[in-house]
DNA sequence: AATATGCACAACCGCCTTTTG
DNA sequence: ACAAAAGGCGGTTGTGCATAT
């Protein structure tokens, strides 16, 4: 499998869907099948209907229902405890997988003394008794991380999850709905699009910016979806840290890298490296914050490339990520009655600004994009 | 003081993907 | 190659606490 050269394939799907009314599943279809086939898009007739896609899953997914109609539910076994969990039930599970691992998580529980489905104890374990996990008040470089990797991503939440060490995705997934989600909404920001419900002036005329963004998004999404066995040349990437635990079992193996970061870094490198006015807005996007950040000029990620090291170049003001301490813990009031006043993104000034940069970061990535992720002659999916 | 409401977050559910036999 | 099991993900719900009425 060989990467593709986006750039015309890009063109392509632009000449087949207009951008206003593209479709996220065809085209994703059209990548998945272009990926997995090797083959250049030589017709429409390559494009897998939407329609087609939409009746092979609900085959499938009638039938699974079948099957779990016959009593194959998944950890819905007799005489099994819901709900919270009590200490004496962490306490237990803490132990045994400190001791042995959890290993197979479904016969774990007998094993530990719990009766609870293994898939509880695992999302226990995961998103709350893991020795690793960061708990407390998101930081300021974390809520702007999550924000922009929505922003490219969606709610992919493991994938942003793996950008934040020592966040879990369901904590991440909190956040987002009962924080940023709100305050953009406040800001009239759509937050699915990250664009202003009622900035249709600008952005009617720059719908062709957004699609270009959307289907470098769709294009991360495909690799993701065909990332799995020949990765194997690649060095394990910044995944979730606790594969890394001194816990892990014999079961937890290095996960390939992720795709997608190439086009973040690409998008990173070009676009937010050069966004010094927009990122004030940003910042004011994140929070009203009334304490006094410091603002590092950001390299969201900086500390990630493909192959899991560390490239310096996409590196800013030699910024280095810390842990953070509890003292840099900010508080701000999202209904503080200031917050919505002088908001740049309610700037036409800013949307120019914005698009301008867009277009600029695009050519960038179009350029790059296939150089950084297919060093000549070499087999990289 | 009692009740209603809002919020944060833990936990569950159903579906999908990956692994295993 | 196939089916079943296991793991993973994202959406949603439930629960407990704080605050408002």
């Amino acid at each position: 499998m060989y990467v593709i050269d986006t750039a015309p394939l890009i063109s392509l799907i632009y000449i087949a869907h207009p951008p206003i009314s593209m479709d996220k599943q065809t085209i994703l279809s059209i990548l998945i099948h272009l990926s997995l086939s090797n083959t250049s898009l030589s017709s429409s007739a390559d494009i897998i209907p939407r329609e087609r896609v939409r009746h092979i899953k609900m085959v499938k997914s009638e039938k699974k229902k079948k099957q779990n109609n016959n009593g194959n539910m998944d950890g819905l076994g007799v005489g099994l405890k819901k709900g919270p969990w009590t200490p004496e039930e962490d306490r237990k599970l803490l132990s045994y997988v400190q001791q042995f691992g959890h290993g197979s998580w479904r016969s774990l529980p007998p094993k530990a003394g719990l009766k609870r489905c293994g898939k509880s104890c695992r999302l226990r374990w995961t998103n709350y008794l893991r020795p690793d996990i960061k708990r407390g008040k998101f930081s300021l470089e974390e809520e702007r991380t999550i924000i922009q990797l929505h922003a490219l991503l969606g709610n992919r939440w493991s994938t942003i999850a793996a950008q934040l060490p020592r966040r879990t995705d369901n904590e991440i997934k909190n956040y987002w709905n009962s924080h940023i989600k709100k305050r953009m909404t406040k800001m009239g920001i759509d937050p699915m699009t990250h664009k202003p419900k009622n900035g249709t002036q600008l952005l009617s005329s720059n719908l062709n910016h957004m699609a270009q963004w959307e289907a470098a998004r769709l294009e991360a999404e495909a690799r993701l979806v065909q990332k799995p066995n020949n990765h194997q040349t690649q060095q394990p990437s910044l995944v979730s840290p606790y594969i890394h635990d001194h816990h892990k079992t014999p079961t937890k193996v290095p996960q390939p890298y992720l795709p997608c970061l190439d086009v973040l870094k690409v998008w990173q490198r070009n676009l937010w490296s050069n966004y010094s006015i927009n990122n004030e807005t940003l910042q004011s996007l994140i929070s009203n914050s009334n304490a006094s950040v410091a603002t590092p000029a950001m390299p969201v990620l900086s500390h990630v490339c493909s192959n899991g090291s560390c490239d310096q170049t996409t590196k800013r003001n030699d910024h280095v990520e810390t842990e953070m301490d509890p003292s840099e813990e900010f508080t701000y009031d999202a209904d503080d009655a200031n917050f919505l006043n002088d908001d740049p993104l309610r700037s036409p000034d800013f949307w120019e600004e914005f698009v301008d940069l867009l277009d600029g970061g695009w050519k960038n990535i179009t350029n790059n994009f296939a150089i950084i992720t297919s060093p000549p002659a070499s087999p990289v999916c």
